[in-house]
DNA sequence: AATTCGGGGAC
DNA sequence: GTCCCAGAATT
């Protein structure tokens, strides 16, 4: 009885779902689709696993034409392992602005370096190597492994478990991580040993041209024969997926504050956190902040003497978990106390060379412009 | 297991 | 407005 319960739970209803489909047609079937209808992307040039690891980076959580720019800035500054390990990060988050999730950048350089000097700038193609390297989880390690070394391994991103849930109608939550777990069992029996690398970005390339989350192109699907989904006629209800919590609001006061000759007053975001290291005009938390006090909070928290000037606009920014309000008002710069090298006094110009989060982006741009109507 | 990390495009 | 995208790290 307990050998009975055992298999029910576990390896009996792999097998189960596996066995709805003929994985040798569907194979084939796939893979002849994908190589008549795969896009041509830079990152398709070859299979060097500098750039396809770069590449896979980048596309976390991140639509394949946003990419594409960065992609090819990034790899014209940094065509090889030796050049990104040797880049002054300031330079690497300045390729990267814009792109969000900065701490990607700074976790590639991280483990760019390392692979530098302990790997003699080879890319590992040793799973546990691989994955022991900063900001290369599961899904990135499968990539560079099956994409780059033609290795049989799973890479299981939000595409391939939409996929996987309507070709064999899997109705777990999918933001479970058994539930990733559970795909990448069926990912590994599935996958083509005779060409990983096509098969794995094949089916990345089917979640992205036809099996899109609304609307999926079920009639010009190649394994729409092999689709459990499309039999019961459920494929716009998968895959199960638990809705994420609203955002915080959090509002700002943006201060514009400009000393006598011009020059404004930026900071360097923390280390850690929300935008790491990125740099932005002061923000005072208005919320904590009585306005009375404003002028007195700023100099008390970064040692500068301001006087408070007009509003110049206001800006709403969406993060994926909190929601920024900010005011942006002019100042007036009196003295800089503060020696803190995380706070700089810069001209108009200068302001490009660093790396701004875009809502300070937009800040930054209304600054170049004659009519600031933000 | 939940939260925290950005930003944009499709609808 | 909603959804979600070639996810990983942290708590």
């Amino acid at each position: 009885m307990m050998f009975l319960l055992y298999h029910i739970g576990s390896e009996f209803m792999n097998d189960e779902k596996l066995q709805s489909i003929d994985i040798l047609t569907f194979r084939r079937d796939l893979l002849s689709w994908y190589k008549e209808n795969k896009r041509d992307l830079p990152w398709r040039q070859d299979q060097d696993p500098y750039r396809v690891w770069v590449s896979e980076v980048m596309l976390q959580q991140t639509k394949v034409d946003t990419v594409i720019p960065y992609f090819n800035r990034f790899m014209s500054k940094f065509p090889t392992v030796e050049a990104l390990a040797q880049a002054d990060e300031q330079v690497v988050l300045k390729e990267w602005e814009g792109l969000g999730y900065y701490s990607r950048a700074r976790n590639l350089q991280n483990a760019v370096k390392e692979v530098a000097t302990k790997y003699n700038g080879r890319v590992p193609d040793d799973a546990e190597q691989l994955g022991a390297l900063k900001g290369v989880g599961p899904y990135t390690k499968g990539a560079i492994l099956s994409i780059a070394y033609n290795q049989p391994e799973p890479a299981v991103d939000g595409n391939v478990m939409r996929v996987l849930s309507r070709v064999l109608k899997i109705e777990s939550d999918i933001t479970q991580q058994r539930t990733k777990k559970l795909f990448e069992v069926y990912a590994r029996k599935l996958i083509d040993p005779q060409d990983p690398s096509s098969f794995n970005q094949a089916v990345m390339e089917l979640g992205a041209l036809i099996c899109t989350p609304k609307s999926p192109a079920c009639l010009l699907c190649p394994v729409q024969a092999h689709c459990q989904a499309f039999v019961a006629g459920t494929e716009e209800q998968l895959p199960v997926k638990k809705k994420a919590k609203k955002q915080k609001n959090i509002a700002y006061v943006v201060l514009l504050a400009v000393d006598d000759q011009d020059n404004y007053i930026i900071e360097k975001r923390k280390e850690d956190g929300l935008l790491a290291n990125l740099w932005q005009f002061p923000m005072v938390p208005i919320k904590e902040v009585e306005w009375v006090h404003l002028e007195n909070w700023v100099y008390n928290e970064y040692g500068l003497e301001i006087t408070l000037g007009e509003k110049q606009g206001k800006l709403k920014h969406v993060f994926s978990h909190l929601i920024w309000h900010l005011e942006v008002y002019e100042a007036k710069l009196i003295k800089k106390l503060s020696k803190s090298n995380r706070l700089q006094l810069v001209s108009k110009q200068e302001l490009t060379n660093y790396p701004f989060p875009v809502p300070h982006q937009k800040i930054r741009n209304s600054l170049y412009e004659k009519e600031q109507n933000m």
